[in-house]
Formats: structure tokens, C-alpha cells, sequence
DNA sequence: TCAGATTTATGACAAAAGTCATAAAAACCT
DNA sequence: AGGTTTTTATGACTTTTGTCATAAATCTGA
């Protein structure tokens, strides 16, 4: 941000946005559009659109249709589904160097899930002209989507079976490695990612309540450390072993 | 299946397995093979090794590297998981004209579910060579393909909201429609397929005693029939409403 | 900084679902 | 056909989970 000071008085704020390339972003390391050549990656860099969201915006909702699919630079957000009942189920996390909506592109189909910011993010929008077009010439990246798609696949039978067959008990402990392993740790080795409790009741699908009473437990087993929104794992073979049914 | 008779005492049972192509073929209308070109499709259909199953066998199982995609000409299958205590979770049904084993060939990674035969079968086993020419040189296949999984996400990401959301009794009505509209409706009336009560728990992710017992409670409120192991769905908009929650 | 709103926590109770036991029915196998 | 095994069915009981109520703690915004 640059102040461009007219008098005394005036001020003007002038947001000084630099066109970001995507050939020195690092972030497209960590997903498919590592393998897209410079020729291709220009292309991208082109079309795409820089996208600021606050924490608590909804990016996309259930049903709509995306004309492309979004890079995530900063930030982390939620993938969420809503039952016929009014309850929301948080299927998925994304973060930083993930890809968001290729389900949708790829699939040809509206969206099945809404995204919601869990923090400021940061995120670039790439028409899917582009994802189509580096699909149909870049052997590398096409297999790259696949890889991308079949593991989520993979993932979200694994979730089924967790889902259907453990008990809220063993789901939350899942949860907490899951979310420790995912999103690493701060400085005091806390989970590094603010849930409220509702949120964290909607991704092991059972209710606020019960996911209270059970982080107690966990808390008073010394399991884990409860500071505010702040989750620190203390016994991770013990989350473990419960995940596991013992 | 020819007998050749050489005298009256002997007789050979020659078994005369005609090598169909795949041209021929009607299943592979039903799949992303459609897309193949009739060059591409003849790769498929010299390379492709026909296989027979009996009910029960297990095609391949959680763990596995797969060479290859199968194609079902007939019969049904069902996909499981094993979840740590023991219990296994069915996650997905396979029907003719349905391709199996893609999830693992295009993610190149180790099978996760097992599949066993519910009832004989007939399939085709494609090697993955021949799946991932025709993606590369075929961009209506690799179309299909995209879809194909995709379409599997979306249904997976519901399940687990499904799983997670609802009671047993909600998700018990939700797999008889369910069933019901995968494979149809005999001469009778009745799904078309035969599980046991215990592989429908596994289907809901309940106990097999407790699906036994809504079961029942579903054929006292007249809203099923229940002969043998043959359900007969008689109220269908009653199953509908049970499934969304009232 | 304080009032109101939201979130977290906990108790009491109800409902849902699992477990164990047992019996009846069906399927299977020579 | 008859005995054996497996599957289905049901009762009794326990455990898990959800719901409602309420209070404490935390957050929020003028």
C-alpha cells in the first residue's frame, strides 16, 4: 500500500497491487500445475484472477456452476454439505497450495459441497479453458489431476467406512491427528488451525455437545490441552490407540 | 459348451470359448469405452483377457497393485473396506456395464477396497497400458474417465454427510431406494439384488441385529415386504420420507 | 468499558444403537 | 431325507449419543 500525501490534509491510500506471475509463485509447486511447461503456465498466469476472501466468506455454494477452478495461495477453508436435516457435515479441509473445485470442472457437474473461509485467504481463479486445455496437451498434468481426484476418492471411502463403523469417541481422536497432521503445530505445539467446537462436532458428524463432553474427557485423561480454541495434543499414541478402538 | 461324442461310452465336453471382441460388445457402451475409436477399441479387445466368477470369489483385495481395469459384462459385486475393529463397511455396488479397478490403475496406487462376487460373473480385465494410451491419445476418453471419477467423489462426499448425519433408521431407508433404483425390480416387484441382513448393516454401518430389527419394524408399517432375503419396496414415498428425517 | 450475543461447559434425561443370549427358520451337504 | 450349519428374528439389557436446560466464559460492538 502506498500513501500518495497530496497536502497537509489529504492522503490519498493508493492499493498498490502488483500483477503476481504465477512462474514465481511457489505455491503451484505443491499441486498439478508444477507440471505445466512455461509456455503453458503463461496461459494461466494471463487468465487467472487474484481473489482476496475474509474469514467466514463463502467462496462457492452447493449447486452452483465454476467456470474454473481456484489455486489457494494463503489461508485455509472448509468443504461443507448440508444434510436434509439443516446439519452441516465438513467433508473436507483445503489449505495453502491446494487446488479447489477441480471436482466440479473436471466432473462437468455443479458444485456438491460449499466452501467457507476459515481464516483470510488468498487464492487465484483459473478459467477452466485453461485446465481443460493443459489436461488435453500435458500428459504430466492430466495424470497429475488424476492422482489428485483418485486420492480424494480414496480418502473419502476410507471416511465412509470410519463414519459408518466408529464411534464419536474414536472419530474424534481420528480427528485431532488428523487435523495435527494436516495443519502442523504453532510455536507451542498447539494444532494449528481455530475450530469453534460446532465445527469440530460437524466434521466427526455428531452433535456440538457431545464433541464437548468428549474433548473434556480427553482433557481430563490429559490427552490433549484445551486452551480457549487451542487443541495441543499430548498423548498422540493415546489418540492413537483410541482412533483405533482401544 | 459342445459334446463330442466318439463312442457310446465316451463323450468329451469340449468347452468352446469363442474369443469375443469387443466391438461386439454392448457393455462397453455403458462406460468411458464407448469413446474408443474402432483402432483404440481393437487394442483393447486383443489385449484384454476374459475372466469368469463365482459368487463369493474375491476379485481383489485392500492392499493389492492392480495391472489393469476390469470391465463387468455380468453379474454384481460389491466393494468393501475394513474398518480396524474388524467390521466391514460396503462402500459401493458394481453392476454390468460398469468399469472397476480405474481408481487404483489412474491414481497408481494400491487398491484400498476389496470386491467380491455377489452372484457369478463375467468380466474383462483391460491392462492398464491400454487405458492410459487411450487417455493420452483420446480426449473424449480421458473426458469420461474425469467424469467417471469424479461422479464418484460427489456420490462419496454425500455418503459420508449421509453416514454422519443420519440415524440407522434414516439410512436404512435411504439404502433401500437406493438398491431399488441400482438394480431394478424382478418380474415380482422386489429389488434385484440378494444380500444377507448382515450385508445390509454393512451397507448402513449398523449392527446386523439392528437392521434385522427395522427391517421388521419397516414390513410392520407395511412400507416393505420382506420373503427370504427378497425386499419388496411397497411404500415408496414413505422410505423417502423416513430418509430425509421424519 | 459494559451490555448483549455467542460460545463453551455441564447436568439430567430420553432416545438410539450395540451386545449378548436364545430360539426359530432357512440353507447346505452328503 | 435328515442332521448340521448358517442366517434370521426377537427379547433383555447396556452403552452411546442426542436433546434440552442452564450457567459460566468469552467475544463483540457501540
Amino acid at each position: 500500500m502506498i500513501f500518495i500525501i497530496i497536502n497537509k490534509y489529504l492522503c490519498i491510500e493508493f492499493f498498490f497491487e502488483p500483477m503476481r506471475n504465477c512462474h514465481q509463485c511457489i505455491v503451484k509447486e505443491c499441486n498439478p500445475l508444477r507440471t505445466l511447461s512455461g509456455e503453458e503456465l503463461k496461459c494461466v498466469s494471463d487468465h487467472k484472477n487474484e481473489l482476496s476472501f475474509k474469514k467466514g466468506d463463502v467462496i462457492f455454494k452447493e449447486g452452483m456452476i465454476l467456470n474454473g477452478v481456484y489455486c489457494i495461495k494463503e489461508g485455509k477453508c472448509k468443504l461443507t454439505k448440508l444434510s436434509p436435516n439443516g446439519k452441516e457435515q465438513i467433508v473436507k479441509f483445503i489449505k495453502n497450495g491446494d487446488m479447489l473445485g477441480y471436482r466440479s470442472v473436471l466432473g462437468e457437474e455443479p458444485v456438491n459441497l460449499s466452501v467457507v473461509a476459515l481464516e483470510d485467504m488468498e487464492a487465484c481463479f483459473i478459467p477452466k479453458k485453461d485446465i481443460f486445455d493443459s489436461i488435453q496437451n500435458n500428459k504430466d498434468f492430466s495424470k497429475d489431476m488424476f492422482k489428485v481426484v483418485c486420492h480424494d476418492l480414496k480418502d473419502a471411502n476410507a471416511t465412509i467406512a470410519n463414519m459408518a463403523q466408529k464411534t464419536v469417541r474414536e472419530r474424534l481422536a481420528d480427528a485431532l491427528l488428523f487435523l495435527d497432521e494436516t495443519f502442523g503445530e504453532d510455536e507451542e505445539g498447539s494444532i494449528n488451525i481455530k475450530l469453534s467446537r460446532e465445527e469440530i462436532a460437524n466434521v466427526i458428524g455428531t452433535a456440538t455437545e457431545s464433541a464437548i463432553r468428549l474433548l473434556s474427557d480427553f482433557k481430563k485423561d490429559n490427552i490433549i490441552m484445551l486452551t480457549g480454541k487451542k487443541i495441543k495434543i499430548q498423548n498422540e499414541s493415546a489418540l492413537k490407540k483410541i482412533g483405533n478402538g482401544f
